[in-house]
DNA sequence: TTATTATATTGCAATATTACGATTAAAGGA
DNA sequence: TCCTTTAATCGTAATATTGCAATATAATAA
């Protein structure tokens, strides 16, 4: 049906899977990557930088903010988007619980 | 067009959103959760432990055995799902450069 | 006011994903 | 052999995602 059943699973997984679903195309990340490189959050180029349409980038920036990761400040004629610094080291936290769970107990099975 | 632009990406990019995918659907991280949650790896009881039809939860082993992060092996009738601890261990060595980047150097900006 | 510039929104087509019933395949037990 | 158990595959319906052309919006410049 394409619909994702969320209301069986617990917080914490829809929340590590809402997460990772953004990370979950290569324009995004790149889009990330980007922001993170550029000293200044000035970001019109991001349309030339990453190869795809405008309104296709203003989308997958829709699902940046949506889930927070980016904020955009109106200056003038143009948006300024940058990293939401907290936001970001929020979600890290909870990316890496979910990553370090092997570090836990070593089972020795397999 | 629903069909993702890969070929404009690098490879890193697409690494980063073809794993990130996989953790994108909150069953998955439920399956992934489970098989490190229990010691033993024997793990037929994951339809009714996750609560979704049995070919939903075959369908959903196949995407992480795919990218490499479970492995199965046939014991008798039922197969022994558990995780690919040294591909875990590569995984998690991509996502978490990628998830560092705000370590690197600190932008005043915004 | 009338361009111009920058970004968002709308609408739509193509493809992908999710979920499950029905069926199949393979192994073990009666 | 036949039945049961376990998991994979097939087929299909419903929904989601991706991408872009066209259009709208909003601010500034001329």
């Amino acid at each position: 049906m394409g619909l994702t059943k969320t209301e069986i699973f617990t917080l914490e997984q829809n929340q590590i899977s809402s997460i990772a679903k953004v990370f979950g195309h290569p324009a995004r990340v790149a889009i990330l990557q980007h922001l993170f490189k550029i000293d200044s959050c000035i970001c019109g180029d991001l349309v030339d930088e990453i190869g795809l349409a405008q309104p296709t980038i203003s989308q997958h920036l829709k699902e940046l903010k949506k889930i927070g990761l980016i904020k955009g400040n109106i200056t003038g004629t143009s948006i300024c988007y940058c990293i939401d610094k907290e936001n970001w080291s929020n979600m890290k936290t909870t990316l890496t619980a979910f990553l370090d769970q092997d570090l836990e107990d070593s089972n020795t099975c397999c």
